[in-house]
DNA sequence: CTTTTACCCATAAAATCCCGTAAAATCCCC
DNA sequence: GGGGATTTTACGGGATTTTATGGGTAAAAG
């Protein structure tokens, strides 16, 4: 339930009739460790147009990085807003849980949100993991440094499979 | 009855005729947990249009807040009103307490303060959450840093049901 | 008595769990 | 290092449980 999680690799998945999909087995094992169970933390990118996920003991950290913040900003006698801190960071993230077979629900506002559609792109950044629309991560790979290539084999791996 | 808890993610829920409410499920767990029962507090937000909530242990927290604060301003030569920190905090804090199926009754004086109509926008940010008229969110988005799209799904989805 | 407040019952919709299966990945023994 | 056996995965579908909300009623308050 803590510790550090160097997320990596990539997959894509499907989204079912039900909205649900399968979160892809090279995360699981992270996940379930982070967060003492199977649950997975997801929210909106502070600037790409897709979702972040994480385990739940990121969000323990998370209000302990405010908490620095703050004690940062108070030291050099400015303001610092709470609040407005942790609006940007936790309104919009969800703690799923999924099950013993690595399924969960997305809500309809996260699809929303990252505009995901039929199928999933996962791909690892370190301490979180990225979920994005395949075709919408080709359209604007000018400013997400990802391999295009991967995302180009992992479109056609699906577009076999239907 | 202690411990951190990181409040995070949205809902909308309606309050009927007999001004009740929902605590959306996504809250409940923490709240029983840090409340050690079926209790909520809510209170007027210090700066934004809306109401804060949170679970009874973040009252022994924000004791604890007034002691250090006290400590800072001593430390620094300053002068220190432990009273009208106390009812800056204090005084628009009530108790409330659900029941098995999540539900409470919202104060008068609280559904003014907090402009509350018919539906409620909860939000979490961190140790606390918000409470909402979702389109007086709306129009103070440019102040309060929450996902645009996240409010405007969730008044869409409000839309739908009436 | 009337009004409020708390508690109980009802229900449709939504979320969660559980079981089944085919394809893919992994193991394993010669 | 093959090739069949076993396990894990990705996904479909149904059953069960939780929610969110309306409505009623008895205890409590005024």
């Amino acid at each position: 339930m803590s510790g550090v999680y160097a997320y990596s690799g990539s997959a894509i998945t499907a989204i079912d009739d039900k909205g649900r999909l399968s979160v892809p087995s090279f995360l699981r094992k992270d996940l379930i460790e982070s967060s003492d169970g199977r649950t997975l933390c997801l929210g909106a990118h502070e600037k790409w147009d897709c979702l972040v996920g994480f385990g739940l003991s990121r969000k323990v950290d998370m209000l302990a990085e405010i908490d620095k913040e703050e004690e940062v900003a108070i030291a050099r006698g400015e303001p610092y807003d709470r609040d407005a801190a942790g609006a940007r960071k936790f309104s919009s993230l969800h703690d799923l849980s999924f099950d013993a077979s690595g399924r969960f629900v997305l809500p309809p506002i996260l699809q929303a949100i990252g505009q995901l559609e039929d199928k999933v792109l996962f791909h690892g950044i370190g301490n979180r993991f990225c979920l994005w629309n395949p075709q919408v991560l080709i359209d604007t790979t000018d400013d997400v440094p990802v391999e295009k290539r991967m995302v180009e084999f992992h479109l056609k791996e699906a577009g076999k499979k239907k």
